[in-house]
This record gives structure tokens, sequence and C-alpha cells, in this order.
RNA sequence: GCCCGGAUAGCCCAACGGCAGAGGCAAUCGACUCAAAAUCGAUUCAGUGCGGGUUCGAAUCCCGCUCCGGGUACCA
């Protein structure tokens, strides 16, 4: 029984893989009743040349996760797509002439012939590609609902503008001044642009993430992001004009510490608060400065604080002391009222700005262990009121932020606020590979949207994609001119697209009812799967989609089309695959092809490697030495499978323990053992490589069972090799499979995940160790149920443990039933 | 600067507060072979980044650092 088993994967992963094809076997229907469902998804890819290691891991991950749910007894959805519009297909059409649709149809056959390949359990019934019309109709008919509910608008704002890509972009797509994809300092530009109303759900955005089990830095980051600050506004009255300026403020307890004003450089008040001052000269010049530096230079906060007096005062409402106003580019005009109250005794900012400027810094706010000098200014710990007001002198800081509040709030100068930096989502892109945004511009009627029953607006052909600083659907004068769907004359169609964030919103919610002509979803289905109970995707989507999706699914809930608060119950991030500790990119040359692997290995192999070499959620190094250890493991099992299936013995019932010598007993014992362990990685937090693991010492003592005891009783050798493949299944679906069937004759897929029992896991003896003051000093091997007395009397009995404790006094005795017994001694 | 991770053998990684080693890689040796591949077997290797503390007992908990990775930053 030597070289006749040969391991064959090119013979074994195809044969299998049609036979789920022909059958359908992952297709799933809606009918869900009495079945407990389970949605699993991955994040859909973006095709754009072929998958590389990082599709393979993700939807490894996942396909475990979807088939050890439909093992334990769930009805699994598991579907597929692809994330179709966006700008590289375009900038590469720009580049080769090639129409988007082509180059991403391209891309998309070899992601399915990949996938296949890879035996990926999809229902493929369901598929979908959001540049399919078919698909892009229903974007726009959610555009339209959220249009009519205001919830998408169209207004004039400073926005952000990438001078590479030719378009503005989301906040969320602009990092560190720069945009996400080109690198290109983006510029400020005031435009007319659309917008979808994201802020109104700050509250609920935030809120709800205590309902979500998402990893605890996901959320963070959200919080982070959304960053919802509590506080007051108080308003400042600039005498002179007559004129009030509010500022938000985090801090009203530091009220009486405020010793300047300072406005942003782009506050519209800047020239008439000047004007006659004298020093307008001054100010203009810095406001001009101010606007054209660039935003990575104006937003390093080590830079020297800089700024110009407006040479006029503002009177703050506690005391009616007049402190003098400023115009200083640290106060940005997007966040709070473009105006801040300057505390330098309590703000790291405004105490910098005070040093440069000369001006006083006062304490109001005293630690509990301060001596009251001006030492360790500024101050932003815990504290009581001094140097503020009698009423307000002595109480603690957060006592006396409500008192003020409240005494503002009577006075009518200021009320409790909360701020958020949170930015409306500007969805609006001067591009052509998007969905078009179904509204259109008529003269006399303004903006109409497109009825519904006139979707979807098909993106048109044009002759040429580059950018010209609008839309290149512009050009395409056949369809920008139409006429208006209220009265009827001449009109253009808008020209941009959307952000593709808007089509990836939504997509798991078609999955649910993917073949409605009729409606995006049938209300009714979608109750069935939504949410999706187990979502799996990087962690660079930790703010833009997962946010976006968030808050599209609690707006449409909120129209009445659905009835989930949020689209994705459970979250896992998986960790990067990187090749000598550095991220695989094409520029470093150090890309691992899983195509490659796929083709020397087999998929089977790729797939228990990239979940083996680390935890899932966990960074991995990629090596090739390692991949032969899972080909070897594979083999293995399946060669002990082959051959004991042509040996003697039936079937993989487990035999009677009773019949059986020791060491079989202990095969399978050793094989109950994997059930727990596996069971418990899975259902856990996905530690797939210990799962593994526990498989190859399984089929280790298998092996040395065969191998060296050589008197094995085969039908205990069929038990653990069942076991073993029947737990490798959701990793490597068609060894399992092909070695399972060996073994029984019987599909591997329709079997109920296996059950550990529990009389099988205990022992009739342990081992217990022997320590003095912690220290193993010896072993003895006791029946299971020994009791505390009986432990300590082995213990103080065993000759060695003496040796360690002769002459000195015994302190306490910890016994630990199962485990040990440890001798504290003393002198 | 702030917020998350992480640091265990030559490498990737395990270890409910209880014997530091599950698994894999690499290395060395051996069996099989005319030889090689494949296969099988054996062996070597760290006291857990550093300094304190709690405990009968700490890789694990606490405090203070160092280094690496990620996120975020004049957000008032």
């Amino acid at each position: 029984m030597s070289i006749e088993y040969r391991y064959d994967p090119e013979e074994i992963e195809p044969r299998w893989q049609q036979v789920w094809a022909d059958e359908k076997t992952w297709e799933v229907s809606n009918d869900v009743e009495g079945r407990e469902k389970s949605y699993v998804l991955e994040m859909l890819p973006y095709p754009s040349g072929e998958p590389h290691i990082g599709h393979l891991k993700v939807y490894s991950v996942g396909d475990a996760v979807a088939h050890f749910h439909r093992r334990t007894g769930r009805h699994v959805l598991h579907p597929m797509g692809y994330d179709a519009f966006g700008l590289p297909a375009e900038n590469n059409a720009i580049k080769t002439g090639v129409h988007p649709r082509d180059s991403t149809a391209k891309s998309i056959a070899s992601f399915q012939r990949q996938f296949r390949r890879w035996g990926i359990s999809i229902d493929w019934s369901r598929e979908l590609a959001t540049c399919e019309p078919d698909y892009y109709r229903w974007t726009q008919w959610i555009f339209l609902q959220l249009f009519h509910a205001g919830l998408a608008y169209r207004k004039a704002a400073t926005v952000n503008w990438d001078p590479v890509e030719e378009t503005v972009l989301a906040n969320e797509q602009v990092v560190d001044g720069r945009g996400e994809r080109s690198g290109a300092l983006v510029e400020v530009r005031h435009l007319e642009q659309w917008f979808f109303r994201i802020t109104d759900y700050a509250d609920r955005l935030v809120d709800d993430l205590e309902v979500i089990d998402w990893p605890e830095h996901v959320k963070t980051m959200q919080r982070n992001w959304i960053g919802r600050s509590e506080g007051a506004e108080v308003v400042f009255r600039c005498e002179d004009l007559a004129v009030d300026y509010p500022v938000f403020t985090t801090r009203p307890d530091t009220l009486f510490g405020a010793t300047f004003f300072v406005l942003a450089p782009e506050h519209p008040d800047i020239e008439r608060l000047t004007a006659g001052t004298g020093h307008e000269d001054e100010v203009r010049e810095y406001v001009n400065r101010a606007l054209t530096s660039d935003k990575e230079d104006r937003g390093n906060a080590e830079r020297t604080k800089t700024g110009v007096p407006l040479g006029r005062t503002v009177t703050n409402p506690v005391n009616g002391e007049h402190i003098p106003m400023f115009v200083a580019d640290y106060v940005l005009m997007e966040y709070g009222t473009g105006a801040v109250m300057a505390v330098p005794g309590h703000d790291q900012r405004d105490y910098d700005f005070a040093q440069v400027f000369g001006l006083p810094v006062r304490r109001v706010v005293e630690g509990l262990n301060a001596d009251g000098d001006d030492e360790g200014l500024p101050y932003t710990g815990p504290g009581v009121l001094v140097n503020s007001h009698p009423d307000f002198d002595g109480l603690d800081k957060t006592a006396a932020l409500d008192a003020i509040v409240r005494w503002l709030d009577r006075e009518g100068k200021g009320q409790a606020s909360t701020n958020y930096r949170l930015r409306d989502w500007l969805l609006s892109r001067q591009r052509y590979w998007g969905c078009p945004i179904p509204i259109v511009h008529c003269a006399a009627c303004g903006v109409i949207p497109v009825p519904e029953d006139q979707l979807p607006v098909v993106l048109p052909d044009v002759e040429d994609y580059k950018p010209k600083g609008q839309s290149p659907l512009a050009a395409a004068t056949d369809w920008v001119n139409t006429t208006c769907p209220r009265c009827d004359a001449p009109a253009k169609r808008e020209t941009d697209t959307m952000d593709t964030f808007v089509d990836s919103s939504w997509y798991f919610l078609l999955y649910c009812d993917a073949q409605n002509d009729e409606a995006a979803w049938d209300p009714e289905i979608l109750k069935r799967w939504a949410p999706v109970d187990q979502y799996i995707g990087g962690v660079e989507h930790a703010i833009l989609h997962l946010l976006y999706a968030r808050f599209f699914i609690k707006a449409l809930a909120d129209l009445g089309h659905l009835d989930v608060q949020e689209p994705f119950a459970k979250l896992f991030t998986q960790g990067m695959v990187l090749k000598d500790g550095e991220k695989m990119s094409k520029s470093r040359g150090n890309v691992v092809s899983p195509q490659e692997i796929v083709e020397t290995h087999g998929a089977d192999t790729a797939r228990t490697y990239v979940l083996f070499i680390a935890p899932p959620d966990q960074n991995a190094d990629w090596e090739e030495k390692g991949v032969d250890g899972v080909h070897r493991f594979l083999s293995r099992l399946w060669r002990l499978s082959a051959a004991a299936a042509d040996g003697p013995g039936a079937g993989a019932e487990q035999p009677d323990v009773e019949s059986l010598a020791e060491a079989d007993v202990e095969l399978l014992r050793k094989a109950h053992w994997a059930i727990d362990k596996v069971t418990n990685d899975m259902a856990g937090r996905f530690n797939f490589n210990t799962a593994i693991a526990a498989v190859m010492e399984l089929t280790n003592d298998v092996s040395r069972a065969v191998n060296e005891r050589g008197d094995a009783e085969p039908q205990a050798v069929r038990f653990a090799l069942a076991t073993a493949a029947s737990l490798l299944f959701p990793f490597a679906p068609h060894v399992a499979t092909d070695a399972y069937a060996k073994l029984t004759g019987d599909r591997l897929w329709e079997q109920p995940w296996p059950a550990a029992d529990s009389e099988l896991l205990e022992r009739d003896t342990v081992e217990i160790v022997f320590q003095v003051n912690g220290k193993v000093r010896d072993r003895a091997t006791v029946p299971a149920g020994a009791s505390k007395d009986e432990l300590e009397a082995l213990a103080l009995a065993s000759p060695k443990v003496a040796a360690f404790t002769d002459g000195k006094t015994i302190a306490k005795v910890i016994v630990v039933p199962g485990k040990l017994v440890n001798v504290a001694v003393r002198g």
C-alpha cells in the first residue's frame, strides 16, 4: 500500500465541483420556514484584473463559516456579486480606449472562474454586478426614495476637488489632505453638488453601535469619525457692530477663562469686522495666505500658531469682559460655528496662540492637589472652579459645567448643544463609469426627479472618457437633452454619476430577492433573510462602506421599505496576507498569485494554508514552504483514507468501545477530542488555525496507529479518518468529501456536523502535577475522581516533594482537582 | 500627541491564572531505495520585549516603559 495511493487534487477537485455545479448544491430557496436561517456574506469584490491573495483569504474564511452553518442545520444564504462601477476601469478606458464595460466584464469572468476553481460554495442564482441596468435601476430607485424624503439634496458647498481624477470626493475619501486613490493634494472648490443627509442619522449611527456584534476597534473608528461632542453653544456679542457670534464649546465650565476670541479665515464676517479699524490690509493679506495654503500644511498642529488681530472685541456673556478678536487658521470654518472662545489656561492650542501673541492666561480650574499657581497650564484634568464667580467657584468642573449651561440658558445667552465631525455624504462625481443620477434639470420646473416607471436611466456610451471638469456624460448630447417629466418642455439630464459607495450600500439586500423584476425587493422575503448574520471583510472599509451601508438601512427602514435597523449583525475583519512582513504589491515585486498556488498545489491546499498560517483576523506572512507542509497533511489524510477504504471493515461507524484494545479507544478519544476542539474554534472566534492543527493531530495519530503499531482495529481507523475528513470539510471541501466518500460512500456535505461524545472525552485516570512553591517536583497518575484530601496526601507522601519540604514549614497546600497540588513552604 | 492591536524556539504560531509547546516550516540524523523523489520515524532549539507589582503559582492580571503594525489628529 505505498505508491498506488497518490493524492491528486487536479483530478479530485474538478470532479466534485462538477457535482456541485450540476446539482446546484449551494442554491437556496427563499422558503426559510421552520429552519434557522444564516446569511453569511463576504464583502463583494471590485473586479479589476485577477483575484489576489486577499480575495482567497476572505472567501476561504466566509466559505468555512457558510459550510459550518449548513452542516449545523441552518438554511444558509451565501451569494456573490461584483462592485463593478468605479474609477480604475474608467482610467483604464482613458488610457487604452477599451470600454469600462468590456474590461469589467473580462475581469468578472476571471473572478467567476477563480471562485469556481477554488470551490467556494456560492449560490450563483443570485449573482449581481452593480454596473448592470437591472441592478442600478434600483440604486436609482433608492436615490429617488431618499430624494423624496429630503435625504438626498443638492447644494452649493465648499467641496474637495481632486485635480488628478477631476472629480469631487467625499470627506471620507480624503486622507491627509490627499485624494484616497490619486494621492493628489485636494483643492477646495465651491460647487453645486449632490449630498445624502447622513448627518441626520449621526446620533443613531453612534448609539446603535451598542447593539451590533462588531470588533471594538471598528466601532471606535466609527465613533471617532462621527465625532459626537457634547457641549454648549454660547453667544459672544460684538457691540461695535451689534452682531452676535455663537461659538461651540465642550468646556463651558472654562468660560470665565476666555481671554480672546478667534474666527476662521473663511468666516464671512471678517471683512465687515475689520472695516474701519486700520487692520484691513494686514487681515486681508493673512486671510488670502491662509486660504491658498494647502490643507496638509494648515492641518499640522506642530506648526507655530499664526493669526492677526481684527481690531474689535466681543463681550464674554458670563462676566461682561471685552476680549480681543483675532483671525487665525487654527480655527476651522467647517466645524462648529467657525469661531471659538479661546481659553489659553485650559486648551493647548489657545495656550500656544496666547504665548505667541502675549495674551493673558488665566487659571479657572484647579487640580485637586495643585498649589494654585500657574504652573502646569494649560490644565485639562479634573478639578474645581476658581477665579470664576462666587456662584461657581469651588464646584467640581462637571457640576460647574451643568450649572453654567443652565445659567446661560436662563439668560438667553446659550444652551446645551451637540456637535458632530461627520459631514453630509457628497455623492456626485464628475465621471463616466458610475450610476447616473435620475434627475432632470428644467428651466421652468427646476430639479425634477425621473419618474420611477422610467427607470433605469441607462448610462449611454460615449466616445471620450476623459473628464474635462464636468462629467464626460455632458458630451452625450442625445442623452442629455430630454424633456421635463413635469412640463414636457426641453430639459437636460443630470450628468454627474453616483459615488460607487452608493452601489455597495445596499447590494446585500438585492441578494435576498434577486429574481424580482417588479421591485428592488419584496419586504416579506427580505424579512426572512435580513440582516446579514455574519459579514466578513477587510478593516479598510471600517468607515466608508460600513458607515454608508448602516445609514442606508436606517433611512430605508424609516421609509418603510424594510424592518431592520442594522445591516450586519456580526462583523469579522480579516487581516492582510503579507510576504516577508510587507504588503504585497506589484512595485515591490512580491506578489503571490493565488492562481499559481491553486495550479501547483490545488485549491484545498491554498485555502487551508491561508487559514492555517495565523488567526484570520491577524496579518499573516505567506511562506512557500508552509504551503508544502499543508499539502503534505492533506495528502496524508487522503492516502490513509484511500488505503483504509480498500482495507478491512466497512463504512465509518464508530466501533463498540468495549470490544477495543486501549490503544484503539485512545484513537476514538482523540477523534472526539478533535470534534470538540474544532467545533469550539468554529463557533467562537474563528480560530481556524488551531482547528486545522487539531485535525492534523488526529491525522498524525491515525498515521502512527497504522504505521507504527500496525495492529490498529480497522473500524477505529475508519472512524477516526472519517471524523478528520468531516472536520476538515469547511476548509478543504474537495479532499474531505473525496476521502469521506471513499470510506463511507456518503456525501459529506449532506452529513450533519459530528457531535463529541462527552463520555469519551473524559478519562478514567489523570496525571497530577506536584509542585513546591509553584515549581514542578513530581507527578502521579491518579483516578479522575480523586478527592482533594487524597491528592494532598499523595503529594505529601511523594519523596521528591519531601526533598524540597524537609526542614521547612508548610504554610499552605493548594489542590486543584484534576490538575495539580502545590505545596507552599516557608523557611 | 491620542486611540486600538501585537511582541513566546532560527521562522509562522499554540497554551480556562496551573507541567511554556498543540500544529506547521526549517535544521540534523535514521529507515525504505541501485539512486533519487515521495513516504515513514527520531532528534535539536526559547523560559515568553524590558522593569516593577499582585498571587501558593504569571506568557496570561495590574502599573511603568521599549519596539513593531494600524487608525486618527489644530474638531474648540
